[in-house]
DNA sequence: GATATATTGGACTAAAATAGTCCTAATTAC
DNA sequence: GTAATTAGGACTATTTTAGTCCAATATATC
């Protein structure tokens, strides 16, 4: 269920992989070797990545990728968004809405709450949490949209591991 | 992204509708009827949702289906995994983890964590939540397992409308 | 006990989304 | 000018998801 594609997966690596890198720019092929995600599909997810302007790209010899921003302002909200493409929790709420079951469609409406609140939570956690091996990962606070500014990005803390 | 498939949406329908039914014994072409659901999907579902124990079923010259429960008593997390079958965020949790990528894999394990306090925060929304047209909705609540009793499944408030 | 009405289980097909590949153009360093 | 590298997009293959259908089983009623 909820289950994120492949390619988000992938592009989460490659983000995680630049991350790691600062802001040294790093080839396509470099960073498919370093990730273990093929070559082909590297590339492709750089140039998704480069559109949305989530990583910088340098053209020409010695070009590459890097992040546009520091891993702390890159939030896994705007990750999902990218690979994943724009929301759509059910169909009649992506289309024109021609939904011919309009008595239940508050339904909908509460899927997308749902959906709503999960995403405020996301837009709180960033890069640079993910890249963060075993990091005591702050807690998910998904009361609403009040809650703007929360601890994030801590210090990793080894306390637990598997 | 995080989109919910079909089924699920159809299978929440039909659950609402049978909601609205109380503890009335409906027939597979009745439901299908009332929601707009296919009839074959709608028979399909009602299997699904029986062999979960979400409903229960009643054969022969007039069976049919009922909830099994209360509509309080059924939590969207329930109807998520029933529906959209088991959880699995990455490919390397699901098999046999034989997951080249070891050095990043904590990304995943990341993901997880995301998905687990999503999926904390669901089981605390009821049928009932969904059942009820524009219901205040509680705000969700994901800071973690500890937060266990909450206010849900109010009465309507009809102050917020499309 | 025969018949009509329902659910059960599972096989099967069709459709759509996702993943992955490849080719050509544009850009830049040397 | 040449080699290295990104940009854009077309194309194919694979997998998932939807949806259909059929034969078996159960039960109420006449």
């Amino acid at each position: 269920m909820f289950r994120i594609s492949r390619m988000t997966d992938y592009g989460t690596l490659i983000l995680v992989y630049l991350a790691e890198q600062d802001s040294r720019l790093c080839s396509a092929t470099e960073i498919a070797v370093g990730t273990h995600v093929a070559q082909p599909t590297t590339q492709k997810l750089l140039k998704v990545l480069a559109r949305a302007g989530l990583v910088d790209s340098v053209r020409g010899t010695d070009g590459g990728y890097r992040l546009a921003r520091q891993p702390e302002a890159i939030s896994t909200a705007e990750i999902l968004d990218t690979l994943e493409g724009p929301v759509a929790i059910t169909e009649c709420s992506t289309d024109d809405g021609d939904c011919e079951l309009e008595p239940m469609c508050h339904v909908g409406s509460a899927w997308q709450r749902i959906n709503g609140a999960f995403r405020i939570a996301l837009a709180d956690i960033a890069l640079a949490d993910l890249a963060r091996p075993q990091a005591e990962f702050p807690p998910l606070d998904l009361s609403g949209p009040t809650s703007k500014s929360r601890t994030r990005s801590r210090p990793v803390q080894n306390s637990e591991r598997k």
